[in-house]
DNA sequence: GAAAAGTTGGTTCA
DNA sequence: TGAACCAACTTTTC
């Protein structure tokens, strides 16, 4: 006689109950079914993750442990080391098949070979289906050749061959696979969920953009009723100033954590292109968007140290300076350029910025102003930003220090004039740095400038108030280019004598387990 | 091998 | 507001 089916439902990303096939698989002939999320220490200290993205993290399993419980199921929440917690609880509750959605990540990666190793141990069955992304991005390089793609432009014509991605899975039944009754009487789990401060954070979130599946398909819905804002998305055009509302979408944070499913979207947006005539196309429609999402994916996925300069193929070697003051000024709002520093506010506060801001601040901590290691901005906004993923983050801070995929390092951001450009009055900066709110639009960008009787008038003193600026953006950005041509031009030097990469050694390490 | 393109530059001048 | 110019990278296209 067969053994009951008896399935662990793990919850890591992939939030949701929509498109979630781990979900309809576990349920599919079990006796009982048991969905656990892990609250891994790893994850659980400031310095790695801040308050605001854990507390977006709580608000999304509380919505779906309401929805699982809505449908006759329950989610339970444990701490500890999954290595430590899934062996233990697989024992107590006889499972015999463990679901859970592919997670690419190298940290992820590694802790789940670790798993599926300890579940054959156990005979357990373990099923991983991949709904994070549009794509099965092992597919993916294998269609490609077995080496990432290298542009966004050779992504497009591999997605040519490709075809459009799959259909989301169907919703789950009304009726889930009842959980086990001894679900809620194991040692270790939470009755109900823990707060910021029962992890051990001292510090309150401050975000107004808050989690879960619920939230994450009404600010969809929301968004894309007016299909043709949603038509004649275009990226380069939107407002970075924006802030009330902001000028995209938002939905990173809940694509981030797979409270929204990115197939879900992408077949909403493909929906209206079909019904409207004229509609923007990729890289710089909405629908393209989420191709960038899915090449930072692929290309992340498939390259060696990924998220360092040394030993990465595909990253610029650059003599980057490390000087503590100016890094800490940038991450502090200290650097004394309005523009930089209200942003970096945003940051701290929202867990969010425009993406066109995110290319302001990052261009100025690096190849435009202050030469620090992107390394070293990209931790920042790993840390800080709710929607911070690893592949889209690292790829970015690559792309904006112009050490892979974008090259044209000559073009600076000035930290003056392009958040002028869209906002005039400087609403943005009155708003996120309330110490110049005072100063006209003459001299709100540029307040060390204005006039020690002007300075008066607006009750903030340059120096003592509000900081000078820490470079001069003409003589930093100047410097920066000549720095950067000399390791461009080194590079080129290097590669000529070593010769370019060959695909071979640009294979994917084996990091899809 | 040359020309054009590359999701999102800045400044100046009419 | 828009065009010309700045100085000039790599990749793609022809």
């Amino acid at each position: 006689m067969t053994k009951q089916k008896r399935s662990l439902l793990w919850f890591r990303k992939g939030l949701r109950l929509h498109d979630n096939p781990a979900l309809l698989s576990s349920c599919d002939g079990a006796k009982y079914l048991y969905p656990i999320f892990v609250l891994d220490p790893w994850f659980l200290t400031a310095d790695r993750v801040g308050p605001n993205r854990i507390q977006f993290l709580l608000e999304s399993l509380e919505d779906l442990k309401h929805s699982l419980q809505a449908r006759g199921s329950d989610l339970v929440v444990l701490k500890g080391k999954p290595l430590e917690v899934l062996p233990t609880i697989w024992k107590t509750w006889g499972i015999t098949h463990l679901y859970f959605e592919k997670d690419t990540e190298p940290y992820a990666n590694e802790r789940d070979g670790q798993v599926r190793q300890a579940a054959a141990k156990a005979n357990i069955e373990v099923e991983t289906p991949v709904s994070h992304t549009l794509y099965d991005l092992e597919m993916l390089i294998e269609k490609n050749g077995g080496a990432p793609p290298d542009s966004m432009k050779a992504f497009e014509s591999l997605l040519g061959k490709v075809g459009l991605p799959a259909a989301p899975a169907e919703d789950p039944p009304e009726k889930l696979t009842a959980p086990g009754p001894e679900l809620k009487k194991t040692t270790g789990v939470y009755d109900s969920l823990p707060s910021l401060k029962d992890l051990g954070y001292k510090d309150e979130a401050t975000s107004s953009i808050h989690g879960g599946e619920t939230n994450a398909l009404s600010r969809m819905s929301e968004w894309m009723a007016d299909k043709q804002r949603v038509a004649e998305f275009e990226k380069p055009k939107g407002n970075p100033a924006a802030f009330d509302p902001p000028a995209t979408t938002v939905l990173s944070p809940f694509l981030k954590f797979g409270c929204l499913s990115a197939r879900l979207f992408h077949a909403k947006i493909a929906q209206i292109e079909k019904e409207k005539n004229n509609h923007t196309k990729p890289p710089v429609s909405l629908r393209g968007q989420l191709l960038w999402r899915e090449f930072f994916y692929t290309v992340g996925g498939a390259t060696k140290n990924f998220d360092k300069m040394e030993g990465n193929p595909i990253c610029r070697q650059i003599d980057w300076d490390q000087n503590d003051e100016f890094f800490k000024a940038w991450e502090e709002s200290r650097t004394g350029y309005p523009w930089i520093d209200a942003i970096m506010m945003q940051l701290n506060k929202e867990g969010w910025m425009h993406h066109l801001a995110r290319h302001a601040v990052a261009c100025f901590l690096t190849r435009g102003d202050l030469y620090q290691h992107w390394e070293k901005g990209r931790d920042t906004f790993d840390r800080l930003l709710i929607d911070g993923d690893w592949h889209v983050n690292n790829g970015n801070w690559m792309w904006l220090s112009a050490s892979a995929f974008f090259h044209q390092f000559f073009r600076v951001y000035s930290p003056v004039s392009f958040g002028k450009k869209y906002d005039k009055n400087g609403d943005f900066i009155r708003h996120f740095l309330p110490v110049l709110k005072d100063f006209p639009a003459a001299h709100i960008y540029e307040p060390w400038k204005a006039s020690e009787k002007a300075q008066k008038e607006a009750n903030c003193i340059i120096g003592k108030d509000y900081p000078k600026p820490i470079v001069d953006h003409n003589e930093a950005s100047s410097s920066c280019k000549d720095r950067m041509k000399a390791a461009y031009d080194a590079g080129k030097e290097t590669r000529k004598r070593e010769g370019a990469p060959s695909p071979q050694a640009r294979k994917a390490p084996k990091i899809y387990g």
